[in-house]
DNA sequence: ACCTCATGTGAACCGCAATTCATTCCTTGA
DNA sequence: TCAAGGAATGAATTGCGGTTCACATGAGGT
């Protein structure tokens, strides 16, 4: 054999995955899922349609990983908040906040890793981002009650909670039609700030919470 | 003209239709979006393929139809309760027990309803239901801040954030592969509950819920 | 009985974008 | 310079399931 991947070879593959990549999240992010073609892609990477295949073996793997990266981008936001120092409550809503102000800064990247329906296959991929993200809580809250700041109780389900109002919460204002104004936006962030506070803080001596529990 | 529709074939057209959408409607409750085809829904009506399409301009508008039937029995559920009586804080333990209990009844057909990947048509109105869902919550919300039961703030917020908390924490436990335990259910339900009515509830007197807060 | 129009049929069609692959263009090392 | 194989190309193919439509069947009215 008298061919041999040399460094700058090696450099230049590496080079047009990225670019590749980097193209499938710019179209995501700029028209959403609807624009994102594999023939879109290729295009705005500069490379012809096949080469994707070179790098990727199927559009939903590609859009996956795209996914994957944007994700754990935010994860790490989130777990370097949850692994900082303070109360768990002030981290709480620390990595809350950090989640809400960075969706509502990328809003359109943020509506198609969120809410915009999309292939079957991408949204899976969805799911799993989010159980991730969850895990990040979990742990969080795990410190919370081992220091008992937060209630007890099953920790995954607290989580799921916490991540699912948050995420909920931000569905409209993300949307595409929505207006998008600072002062409306902070008070925004610091509303579900409080709401995903709540949902682990300890209650008040009287357990309010009891009211109207069914046993 | 010498044709006119008579009640008989009124009631059989009529009859059609909902046998048409009873037929989606048990596709999706056992086998998902997966198997959800127009073909497979005909043959299980008992009808030709091309008849759904006298009925239903397209396979979207089919199960969109479908989700909204479904959606707005939900809805009417959690509506009852809204309007039931019992203070504010008890009633929105039972509507979100309700939705709870009876998702985790119809477990397929609710992972289908609220996570399972599908095509995005369909996709959209899930949205459309979440946002009616939404709604609901937001009366009775509204209704717990003007009796003082619950905290001051936009309600539809912590609308979002009840709606989204509870989806979101049976998303695990809805899923195919989950086990299905009667008591970890009632437990599952119970500490959802709690997180809802935490989101909505009065903070303790020295408010928790300022911990941290950025400004 | 029979004409007319509505309804039902299901095999064929179609659209669309993902995927493929025969070909061309490069890179390597001798 | 050249042989050998890797990488890139993009037009053609594929596949799939939704949708159509020419025809068949059935109902209504005279």
């Amino acid at each position: 054999m008298v061919y041999r991947r040399t460094q700058a070879v090696v450099t230049r593959l590496e080079d047009n995955r990225a670019r590749i990549l980097a193209a499938a999240r710019k179209l995501v992010a700029e028209g959403g899922w609807r624009h994102a073609h594999i023939a879109t892609v290729a295009e705005s990477a500069g490379v012809a349609t096949g080469t994707v295949y070179r790098y990727f073996p199927s559009k939903a793997e590609l859009f996956a990983e795209v996914l994957a990266i944007v994700s754990r981008r935010e994860r790490d936001v989130i777990a370097a908040v949850v692994d900082g120092d303070g109360a768990p409550p002030v981290r709480m809503r620390g990595a809350v906040c950090a989640f809400a102000r960075r969706a509502l800064r990328g809003r359109r990247l943020a509506y198609a890793m969120i809410v915009e329906p999309c292939e079957p296959e991408i949204d899976a991929a969805r799911l799993e981002w989010r159980a991730a993200l969850g895990e990040e809580f979990v742990r969080l809250i795990r410190i919370g009650q081992e220091q008992g700041a937060f209630r007890a109780g099953d920790a995954r389900i607290a989580a799921a909670c916490v991540v699912g109002a948050f995420m909920e919460a931000l569905v409209g204002p993300l949307a595409p039609e929505a207006f998008a104004d600072e002062r409306v936006a902070d008070a925004l962030i610091d509303q579900i700030a409080d709401a995903c506070l709540a949902i682990v803080a300890k209650p008040p001596a009287r357990a309010t919470s009891r009211i109207g529990r069914i046993a």
